[in-house]
DNA sequence: GTTGAGCGTT
């Protein structure tokens, strides 16, 4: 159950290629699907709002290698995005 | 009303 843990412990997944409609809660329930998703944020233009078509996805570290396998490729709106580990994690 | 590789604000 989620919620259930606290400091749980956690990976940071990069998602590109996301299509410019899907926003932050959106990102969220794609990913919720397939593991615990703790954080889930689309970087937007500081300016205009919109999208920039990436993010990032914190995901339980027990969920984050099937995750990364079931959504790396996974089509989104007609467009397959691309996810693996996150370089220089913030916190 | 646009775009398409990328690694993120305070």
């Amino acid at each position: 159950m989620p919620g259930e843990f606290r400091n749980e412990p956690s990976v940071t997944l990069y998602v590109g290629n996301l299509p410019w409609s899907v926003d932050d809660s959106q990102l969220r329930q794609v990913f919720s699907a397939h593991g615990d998703v703790l954080a889930a944020r689309v970087i937007t233009d500081r300016d205009t709002g919109r999208s920039r078509g990436y993010g990032f996805v914190e995901v339980a570290a027990h969920d984050a290698g099937s995750v990364i396998e079931s959504m790396n490729g996974a089509l989104v709106e007609g467009r397959e995005l691309t996810v693996n580990e996150a370089k220089n994690v913030r916190q």
